[in-house]
DNA sequence: GTTAAATATTGATGTATGGTAAGAAATCGA
DNA sequence: TCGATTTCTTACCATACATCAATATTTAAC
């Protein structure tokens, strides 16, 4: 079995051999086709997920039906329902692959456990989440100060990764539009 | 002096008389008046702050200096620029205090010798980032999905303490709106 | 390659919210 | 307490984006 993910994963750690074999028990890998659905709203959320590769898509659907894209995930990033990961709730999101998609999965638990026997996984977790919120902020900002062409705009010239490989349609219900507005935004830019 | 502050600050940490020792030498108490800015847009951000009492607001000023607020700070809430602080660049938010308040600040480097020498400070940081990622997250869905009339009525019930001691012009700039619509949701409401 | 399905575009019209300007109400300072 | 300043409200018109409906284009299935 190929471990070389867990070098990607917790990229500058450097664990013992002891820490490596807590590591690669509590990893496991999940496949998942395009289509596929990963978590349904009202799950128990129980994993968080490392993207290898694909294109995952976060999405909450409200009772019009109406889909809004919280965020996409590709190769590197992780992916959740985390405000019910961490609170141990149920998902009030969808996940969604929007491409074949190989990732790696950890149990809540299981990361409770290496927290535990190992505060560089703290450490690590700790920053990874700093650069999350920073991001987050930096789009409460933009959605707040920004019309939706600059917000496309933003977006295209922040993610050109993903940009490729999804619809207009999820882009559109990232940026809190309808896929007809971002098709007038895309004919005024062109 | 007073040190009671510290058991409020990691209300669940369990400290050894050497271990607060440490986390009293790093705290410094901050006064500031209603009306003073505590950080401005483009300085260097070297600290962190606890708010003890009164409030502070964080916002963004655009070209046209239209204000955008990101976050309001009350009693045992956290606030900075964090983007600025956890890269060690400078401020693009500016911070003001819209009532007599008081703060304890700590520096970067005193926070990251916090780390160092008590891996329960990053165990504890990282679960307030937790929170306040979800927080975050809140926010982008409601203000993607919701009408103003909506994430008013959502703000007012979130943060009741909050809403009693500052101007409704605060509150639409958090809200993404103009303080003419505000108040023409308010009329409608009452 | 041809057809069906999915996705993207376009046009006409509606609605939420913005901008400007004026006035009313509340708060502050002497 | 009274005038000055700040904050809030109201009215009118403008704009960004939504909605609905139709059509065009791209992608997928056989």
């Amino acid at each position: 079995m190929d471990f070389t993910y867990i070098n990607k994963i917790f990229d500058e750690l450097n664990f013992t051999d002891e820490e490596i074999t807590i590591v690669k028990s509590v990893f496991r890998k999940v496949k998942i086709k395009k289509g596929d659905i990963l978590l349904k709203a009202g799950d128990l959320v129980n994993y968080q997920y490392y993207v290898v590769d694909g294109c995952m898509r976060t999405f909450h659907v409200d009772k019009e039906g109406k889909e809004y894209t919280i965020q996409f995930g590709i190769s590197d990033w992780w992916i959740s329902d985390y405000t019910a990961f961490f609170s141990g709730g149920k998902a009030v999101l969808n996940i969604e692959a929007i491409q074949d998609s190989t990732l790696y999965r950890i149990s809540r638990e299981d990361k409770e456990y290496m927290y535990s026997k190992m505060p560089k996984v703290d450490h690590f977790f700790r920053i990874k989440l700093e650069k999350a919120f920073t991001a987050f902020q930096k789009r409460i900002l933009i959605n707040l100060s920004k019309p939706a062409k600059e917000r496309y705009i933003n977006f295209i010239e922040t993610y050109p990764k993903i940009e490729k490989s999804i619809k207009n349609y999820h882009i559109a219900s990232y940026l809190g539009i309808t896929t007809e507005s971002l098709s007038r935004i895309r004919k005024e830019l062109s």
